[in-house]
Formats: structure tokens, C-alpha cells, sequence
DNA sequence: AACGTTAGTTCGTACTACGAACTGTCGTCA
DNA sequence: TGACGACAGTTCGTAGTACGAACTAACGTT
């Protein structure tokens, strides 16, 4: 079905999932470093640009609202977030950080930005550049994040 | 404690985790497509370059061998894989691919890389093949995989 | 005031991942 | 040869993840 492809192309892709899955082991360790799961790391991550409603959560997050409702549950059980009410809308909640939650969001940010920093590190500076304008590039050929 | 980093770095390395995310959602959504799970389709395409024990398997998955087992009953249970013996040492045991398996494994792979391609074609050719050069590169630096 | 839509939660199911405790096998060394 | 530590895997209990279906409550419209 798709023998056609270059074998270039085949290859970058398996190099793309590969760089994938260290990134989430790396990802992984940090948050585990400071007793987070990835996907409590990352609902906190994305809280640091700001309050979020589940619905618009789900849609970043990639995840149903089923899904949503646990994760925040347990990251508001932990008193890292709150569930704040809508000034006019009663249905809808914002999800916000919690002074501890902000703390703990920058913290993983930075360990997993250190991390990551050492293995580019190997990359000289000219070629990092470039890759950032690649990346920068694929990942606006996307839906933005 | 890292606010030392030059801006473009922590631009890099947010970017590198959201490249990982986009192709964690692809894999996931491919996998789903085939009716297994990321892990296991993880499980099959390593599989696919021979059988390995079980050890060996969770060192290349990071993956504690208390996960393996139950992971690996999975694929065996839905008949994509069997547990074999070792010839000599009946402590270990050579998890392989039926033909089912390797069928599912060779698909998913494909659909995942069909997937990345079209991703990839935003990018000018050159671009593309420095990009690989870089990411073998990354990877190069880490252990092998 | 009735009704469809939207926002979230709850529930049941399956899977993931871990550590601790356990079984069985291997290699060694006395 | 027999005891013993090291190694390979499994089992068990716990917590978290993710989904779809069914549900509740509030909103907006007509």
C-alpha cells in the first residue's frame, strides 16, 4: 500500500517516532521526579498560559471529557488546581492553578527544558537553529497548540 | 534554577515536546485504527526485527518486567504473538510474532509512516534530509535503540 | 414554557505501569 | 555434588489513564 514511499522518508519517520518516544521518557522521568504523571504534568503545563474550560482542556489535551474529569479531579484532590465557576455561564468551569500547582508546573517545565536542553547539546549551534525553524515549520503545517 | 538558557533552547524544547505529542496522537490514532493499543503496536513493530526475550524486550521499551508480563499476555491471548523457549536456558522465554502479528505489526507501521509522511511533505526536500541527519544525529547520542 | 444544545459528571470496562513478593532455573564454588 | 546467590518471569495489589454511554444541569431559542 505504501511501497512507494522514498526510503528517506521511511526512515525520517521511524527517526520522528523514535525522538518521540525519548522525549516522552524523558518527559516521564522529570514528572515522576516531582511525583506527577505525564498527563498531570502536562494539564499543568498548559494551565500556566492561564485558566481553561474542560471543553477547550479536552481540545488541547486531545482527550474526551470523560477523560478530562478524573485527570482534573486528581490534580484538584491534590490542591494543584480548582474548579472556579463562570462569571455568567453556570454549565462551564475554569480550571485554574493553584499557587503549589504554578510552583510545581514551572518546576517540571524547567526540569524537562534542562533535559532536553543536554541531549541538543550534542547538536552544534548552527544546526540547532535549524532544527527549530523545521520544527517550527511541521508544527504549524498542524491545527496550532 | 535553568533561567540561564538562551531563549531559543527553551523555544527548541518546547517545540521537541509538542512534535512528541503530534506523533504520540498519530501512533495512538493508527493504532486505534487496527484495534490495538499504542503499547502493543509498540510491542509488535519491535518485534518485527526477531523475537526477543523478555528482559531484552523491557530494556528497549523501558519497561519494568512486572509491566511486560501483563502487556505481552495481552498480544498472546489475541494470538499476535507466542511465547517460545530458549533452547538451552528454559528460564527465559523468546516472545515471537505469528502471522497475524507480524500482518498487524507491518500495517500499523505502514499506516504510521503514511501518517508522518503526509506531515513531512510540508517540508522541502532539503530541509527533510538535513532534518534526518540531525535526528539520527540526537539519537545517535543516546543509548542506541 | 417547552425543547434542543452545550458543559460536565458518573459509571463500567479495559489497559497501563509500578513495586513487592514469589517460583523456578542457572551458574558457581566449596 | 549440594548449597546458594543471581537471574528470568509471573502474580498480586494499587493507582492512574482513556473511552463511550447515560445522566444532570444550565443555557438559548422559539
Amino acid at each position: 500500500m505504501t511501497k512507494t514511499l522514498p526510503i528517506t522518508e521511511i526512515e525520517l519517520a521511524g527517526s520522528l517516532v523514535r525522538l518521540s518516544h525519548l522525549v516522552q521518557h524523558v518527559f516521564a522521568d522529570v514528572s515522576r521526579q516531582h511525583d506527577l504523571t505525564p498527563q498531570q504534568a502536562q494539564l499543568l503545563c498548559v494551565l500556566m498560559n492561564g485558566p481553561l474550560g474542560m471543553s477547550e482542556l479536552g481540545r488541547v489535551l486531545h482527550l474526551e471529557k470523560s477523560s478530562l474529569s478524573g485527570l482534573v479531579d486528581r490534580v484538584v484532590r491534590r490542591a494543584l488546581a480548582t474548579r472556579g465557576q463562570h462569571r455568567t455561564d453556570r454549565r462551564t468551569s475554569q480550571v485554574s492553578l493553584t499557587d503549589e500547582g504554578r510552583a510545581l508546573a514551572h518546576a517540571t517545565h524547567d526540569g524537562i527544558t534542562a533535559e532536553l536542553a543536554t541531549l541538543l547539546a550534542d547538536l552544534p549551534p548552527a544546526n540547532r537553529t535549524r532544527l527549530g525553524a523545521d520544527l517550527t515549520h511541521l508544527l504549524a503545517g498542524t491545527h496550532l497548540a
